[in-house]
Parts: C-alpha cells; structure tokens; sequence
DNA sequence: GATTAAAATATATCGCGTTATAAATAATTG
DNA sequence: CAATTATTTATAACGCGATATATTTTAATC
C-alpha cells in the first residue's frame, strides 16, 4: 500500500526521482560494479573508485546505497539469476530425472568452480560482518530458485519419499554441493578428486540411502 | 638447512631475536587477538588497538605480522586444535566404529554451530582476499588432523571400500559437513531443519550408497 | 664505559569507508 | 521570470590498515 510517495498535483519543486528512475541509477552503479569487482576484486575497488567510473560522486552512490555491501548485494541476485537461469536450461535438455538431478547437480557446482571470482563474491565478500552474511541470500527472489533441486528430487523420488524426507534429502543435497564448491576453492591447495565424482556420490548418498 | 641464521661469534650488538624468542612474542600478541577478535570481531579490532592491548606500538605488530590477516591466520590452528582434541575425546567414549562416525560427525558441525563467531574468524574473515584464503588451512598440523574422519570411515566400512572409494567418501563427508555448517550459519534466514537430522543422513550417504 | 646492531618507538603519510555540511545544479509550478 | 524542492556536487573530517623514516632503547661484545 501506497508504494511510492504520490506527488500532490500542484506540488512546487524539482520532482522525487520514481521509483524506475531510482532503479536505473541503480543498475546503471551496478554495471560498473559488476565489471570492477569482478576485475579487481570487491576489496580492490573503493567507493571513490567505482563512483569515479560510474560518472558521479561519492555522494551520489550513497544516496542509493547505504554502505558498500549493499552494492554487492545487488549483484548476487543477478549472479543467482544467471545459475538457475543455466541449470534449467540444462535440465531441459535431459529425459530422465535422474538425469536431470545429475545434470543441475553437477552444473550448481560447475557453475561456481569456473567463476571463482564470483564465488568469492558471493560467499567470501571482504569486509563482511556477521549480520551482513546472514542475509546474503535472504532475497526471495533468489531463494525461491533453489527449489529446482527440491522439484527434481522428488521426480526421482517418486512416492519413495513423503514430504518431510524430500526436504531434507533435497537440503542436504543443497549443503553438500555448497560445501564441495566451498572446500574445493578455499582449500584449493588440497588435492582433491575430480569434482564430477564427488557430486555424483552425493547424488547417490541422497537417491539410494 | 640453516633455519635460524648462526649468530658469528664474537658478534657485536644486540642478537637477534631466536626462533623461541620471536614465537614467544607472537604468543603474546596472538592471545590478546583471539581475547579481541572473539569479544568484538576481526573487523571491530583495530590493529592500533590491538597494539595497545598488548602493550607495543602498531610497528611492533607489524613486525611480527605482515598483515592484519596473518594474526588471524596464526588463530586458525588454535581453533582446529580445540576442535579436534574435541572430536577425538567424543569419540573415545564410543563402543563402536558407526557410532564415533555419527559422533564426531555431529560433533564437527555442532562445535562450529555452537562457535560462529570462531566460523566467521577461520571461513569468513572479514578483508580476505582470495589468495588469503586459498592457503588458510595450509597448515600440514591442522589438515593431518582431519584424517580422523577417514580413519573412523575406514573402520565402518570394513572392507567393503578399497582405498580410493574411502577417499572419495571421506572428502564427500566432509564436504557435506562443512556444507551444512556453512549454510545454517550464512543462510541464518532459511528455516533449517535440525543439524542432527541432516548428519545423520549425510553419514547414512556415505556408508550406505 | 664505549661500541655495535637489533628491537622498539614516535611520527607522518597514504588511500580507504563513511559521515557531515554547505553549496551548486536541475526540474518542476506559479 | 521567480520560487521551490530534490538531486548532485564539493569539501572536510574521522578512524581505519598499511608503509616509510628517523629516533630511542636494549642487549650484547670489546
């Protein structure tokens, strides 16, 4: 309700940017973040930089974002889009569900081994404090997408699982794939296995326990 | 060879400080850190500060640490150490091979569940840029100590599983742990089910698929 | 005590995230 | 046009991590 402060009809003065405007700023500082953070990394770019190549002040991207963090933020969720975005597509194209959990399966992990850049973006942002972490995915928008997994579990499934068993099976998938993703790039120097067999016996650990 | 330069004799001047002596001061420094890093976070402790609490001038600091991270990263072995002295006393007091398994598996997750501010000092420190992290359990005396969770696998497993089956699951495990870890710590908004619950089917994953 | 070399200090500097404040600019209405 | 109001800029300041440089203190030998 009342969404955006109406302007009354007679009102004086320069107009308050709507809400699509406010938006398009916005996009317009997270494009040149995107491309820098990804460049230099989040902790390598500072706010006097990324307003420097954005075309404006300091000042400005304050307006639009409170601290620094919040410009990232803004990215995850693109990041996230474009994951989900190329795990469905991949999906489509097998038969099966089983394929289609091994597929996603290996993509999600996939997906982060070959953008570490991001990885580190989204898991490890540099001057991070505890309450900024516990809400980095807390977007709908992106937690909304994770149920692809959950869909896809329960085809495998079939009538094997009730309810309560799917979650938990589809969550501990979740945590295990983020947790090959997490140790394979922070402990980099440990010699692991091939990431395909890894993911495909998590898989089996949560179709065939 | 030749570890701590040979003091000539004969030699003027002040020594150098011996390998003892510079640990010593590091110990010192070191322990004022974690009282610091735990009471007010990494990214609440000034390096100034640091240096007041243990009483020397921040050049001093960095004489001893290069960077702020490296006080940090000198904790991180502390922290393994209480961790695995932990696990290795849950699982002596267990009659079989299945149960220290679930045991330290429970254990592993619950200690950092119980400790995330330590979780966010060792997995989410705060001004980390990538390589930092790349090397931050590096250290052969804390990634020996995770050899625990294969030995306890092996044991469970009999000889159903050659060598490069148990090293698959024994990773496979731990990353699920350190998985679920990570996400019901940085994933603090998602209604999570019960930790136990999900250790208990990623130890069912591993010994049962 | 004099000499020497290392440890430790003192001080200044840099760019950083962030905040505060005042001024300039832009977009509207009368 | 003037008046009004929001956006944007300009500038300074604060404590931060980190570095550089010069000085003082300390612990050894002669």
């Amino acid at each position: 309700m009342n969404p955006a402060k109406e302007r009354k009809k007679g009102a004086r003065g320069r107009p308050a940017h709507t809400q699509e405007q406010i938006e398009d700023v916005r996009a317009k500082i997270a494009a040149s973040a995107m491309k820098l953070f990804q460049e230099e990394g989040y902790a390598g770019i500072s706010m006097r930089r990324l307003a420097q190549e954005s075309g404006c002040t300091v000042m400005t991207l304050y307006k639009y974002y409170a601290r620094k963090i919040d410009v990232l933020r803004d990215l995850w969720g693109q990041v996230f889009a474009e994951l989900f975005d190329e795990l469905e597509r991949t999906a489509s194209r097998k038969q099966t569900a089983h394929e289609r959990l091994q597929a996603i399966a290996l993509g999600y992990v996939a997906f982060w081994l070959a953008r570490r850049d991001r990885y580190f973006m989204v898991f490890m942002s540099s001057g991070v404090s505890q309450s900024d972490v516990s809400v980095f995915v807390q977007d709908d928008r992106v937690l909304s997408r994770f149920g692809l997994f959950r869909q896809t579990l329960a085809k495998v499934l079939g009538g094997q699982a009730d309810e309560a068993e799917l979650t938990l099976k589809s969550e501990l998938l979740l945590c295990a794939l983020n947790g090959i993703a997490h140790n394979l790039i922070t402990i980099s120097a440990y010699p692991w296995p091939d990431p395909k067999r890894l993911v495909q016996a998590a898989v089996a650990g949560v179709i065939k326990a």
